[in-house]
DNA sequence: GTGGTCTAGACCACT
DNA sequence: GTGGTCTAGACCACC
């Protein structure tokens, strides 16, 4: 896969990168036991700072994206959320009811949004059993 | 409107404020034209400093939710978005997808997704002529 | 609360501020609300670098003990675990049996760690509902 | 006795091979006299760097859990802690707060402690007389 | 080689 | 004043 950042974006370097990690697993570009790039690689590739991409690893490994293996390098975690079912309503809630406003705002109907989420919903790789 | 913030969130109080004005507008809880609290009445009553709303106000009004009368007060603007077909659907197309990743992490099938939106969409005025 | 750290120790620096800022909630020694030292106060006080108590604070937000106002300092959080039962009980049983090993090593018998536990307990300020 | 190691756990797997080890000591499972698997063989069977399973025999000796004879293999030591009845208490303790400050943190009560305690101790071989 | 931690010091955002 | 982010560069632990 490949990574980006813009220095230039208000969101901070290695929240991006964990953003591009989460998006990627979701669609299905990034699998389960996939080898992410080394730190010192990615960190020279995207021109940042070593700490820059370890603490974007460091912090999806503690929300349970991506495991590491010292000394070997970092993966992609096989999936489980420990959350309870309306810990995980509430989240998700949140934020759909964020995107909802911002598509009223910029003059939506309730029509397209809800073609634009079908059509949308393809491309991500959702579990096939319902969670909460 | 009540309005309300967190001060524990991890979210800036003006952007709290911020989003409460604009959720309030996409779900008709404030109308076009409708007056806003003064930025004194507003901070005495949340107990922030007055600085905090008024940065609401004006970064509200830079994006044109709001507009202000000198000596006057704060109103909800028309609704009228400055921007062109694309760039309108790229911007809904990033949160929604933002979203729809936060989804497959917490663990929600393709058909609960679906479900959740189309109830939640019912709370929100979205416009009746397709825009995007 | 009195903070120290032991830079000979094997445990990182940034851990042991957690642990004790744990412990002091745990004992009650550390009220919710309470406010914590600044990061620039605690991390002169100790000699260490601003960064790894700032890293020590972020960590604890994000395990939900602490909770920091931008420009205002950070305080102990309000506590609610979203784990669910499962994941406690697992969680507490892992530790409950690496300290039950450790006790049958240092040649304890069965009544003295029960009486110990029975001892030490007072010192914690436990809820009073069951929760897992 | 059967040994396994997780490579996505963030403990380093000589450490998790010790656990192991002291982990079966205590519960009975490895009795003093007991021969360990080979070097060799050990690593070869979980897939792991001989000089990792050989970290862990030389750690578990240096801490008198093992006892090696050059050329014969590693053995489980008699039991015996050289340390004073003070020292043991203390690091019992220690490991006894991290335990119950987790179980605060994680919203048990304190009978509910007492009961998984008194339930998990069944498990584990005591020494009949005491000691701390 | 891998990631993990720490220091030093800079700049920014928030109240 | 507060915390948040980033860089530069060092040293350590693990495999």
């Amino acid at each position: 896969m490949n990574f980006q950042c813009d220095t230039a974006s208000r969101s901070p370097i290695y929240k991006q990168l964990m953003d591009q990690v989460r998006e990627g697993v979701a669609q299905g570009r990034l699998a389960p036991g996939e080898r992410l790039p080394s730190v010192r690689q990615l960190s020279s590739e995207l021109v940042v700072n070593p700490n820059t991409v370890a603490r974007a690893y460091t912090e999806l490994e503690r929300d349970g994206v991506v495991v590491t293996r010292q000394g070997v390098g970092a993966f992609i975690a096989e999936r489980q959320s420990g959350l309870t079912k309306k810990a995980r309503r509430e989240k998700f809630l949140e934020s759909l009811d964020r995107t909802l406003t911002e598509a009223v705002h910029l003059g939506f109907s309730a029509d397209e949004v809800l073609a634009l989420v079908r059509d949308r919903l393809t491309r991500f790789q959702f579990s096939s059993e319902a969670a909460g």
